[in-house]
DNA sequence: CGACACATTGACCAGACTCAAAGCTAGTGG
DNA sequence: CCACTAGCTTTGAGTCTGGTCAATGTGTCG
């Protein structure tokens, strides 16, 4: 589905709470996307690289990344199907990260130069897309609130409402179950710790009876008990009225 | 200075770089903006209120940070002269965060209905507010980076880095030294860590000739090795070259 | 069946936190 | 002009969260 019709993705996306007008659906639907199918693990822009693509995740798991020295490495998002990492570089021209995909995925690339052309003339869409930027920091507030101030066991409780509102938005999850294909490597480079201790962590919310694993699936047990562990307000997501 | 032309402090950073056209300068000139002086420690948006204006920061240093159960405080980052914080809200409508004086500052407010006016009507100045926001996270994202992966000692080394480079790139700073008239719990909730680990880091550092600390300002001894120990590049703050 | 990557567990360690007590310093009011 | 205060910095002693190192399970895939 997903790459049959690649720029649903994104007009999907961009019509979040408002929906776009006839023009500019057209608009939208007139830029030039690269599809690309992606193996886990693949790069697709180096740190440090310039960089004259966006890119759209149409599935799977892509990550934005810094990597420090001694090995160590740093995971700034994880993006799901329908976001547009990489739009950073859109006024700066280059990537002080870098961008991987996770899982096998694919994703569909966009030259720089499509979309400022499209954001001339459309300015409603410039907003849509500022404003898609903007919930991205967002969410990297929250991160950095999280691994300044909160506990390995309440960051982990965070991440997981986290990961589990946003794949709903996303029609990705329901009924309190949604996918996490990451190492807990993965997982601990994202949260500011280690492997060891993020094991260790998530054995703790299982004994707390607030969530269960299921090969790559987690089981939210208790939304409630866990988002009050961690205090977790969905506001800073910015994701339109859950459905009924 | 500042407050008699307010409006140069916006344009010579959105002039960084490139230069703004004539029309593009005019129509910045023409934003309406609202002084305010502010006493330190001065709320200017509360976290969780609706939002319809964005500040410029004329003078003094502001800060945006969130606030966690049992009094745990998170500063998200520092603005100085020239930027521009807030403009997180402009097209999300509530900031998830507080932004407060954190010394005597001056700011100027802008309606975020100006900006959008102002934004439709000039595309090329709409970019420039754009790559203003996504500078901002650039620095965010090495922050976050720091957090999860740095030593308090690399954490603060490389705070120090920056903040002086970026004094630096607004004039308010040269030869090494630059104010930081921050305290040492103000430091020690944007790094993450506790005043009393602050005070015993910065001694580490001024024992490790480094830097040395006269009553409200900084002097760095030797940004060489301070970079150095803090794996510091300059690259994400997206800064003009250098002066000579 | 191996090989390899990942998860899990144990034993031990250390960087950073907590609690608490002094020093400083700048501003205030008598 | 000086004592007083309030807030900040500095230091010490002890604790704890989370890291390190290393071994052992557990799948999964060719």
């Amino acid at each position: 589905m997903a790459i049959d019709h690649p720029h649903e993705a994104v007009l999907r996306r961009l019509g979040r709470g408002a929906p776009l007008s006839e023009a500019e659906r057209r608009a939208v639907e007139g830029l030039p996307l690269r599809i690309r199918t992606l193996a886990p693990r693949s790069m697709i822009v180096h740190q440090g690289d310039p960089s004259d693509t966006c890119c759209a995740v149409l599935s799977g798991w892509v990550g934005c990344f810094k990597i420090l020295a001694e090995g160590r490495r740093q995971i700034l998002a994880f993006h799901i199907a329908g976001d547009l990492p990489g739009l950073q570089s859109l006024h700066l021209g280059t990537v002080d990260h870098g961008i991987a995909a996770l899982t096998g995925a694919t994703v569909a690339l966009i030259p720089h130069a499509a979309l400022h052309d499209l954001v001339e003339r459309h300015p409603g869409v410039a907003a849509r897309l500022w404003r898609e930027t903007l919930v991205n920091v967002s969410i990297l507030r929250e991160w950095l609130t999280g691994l300044g101030r909160r506990s390995a066991y309440e960051r982990i409780a965070h991440f997981l409402c986290e990961t589990y509102l946003r794949q709903r938005a996303a029609g990705l999850a329901e009924d309190g179950r949604c996918p996490l294909p990451l190492t807990q490597t993965e997982l601990a480079d994202a949260l500011g710790m280690t492997s060891v201790h993020v094991n260790r962590t998530l054995k703790d919310l299982r004994g707390s009876q607030l969530i269960a694993q299921e090969q790559r699936t987690i089981v939210i047990r208790d939304f409630a008990r866990l988002s009050a562990a961690a205090e977790f307000d969905p506001t800073y997501l910015h994701l339109p009225p859950a459905p009924a």
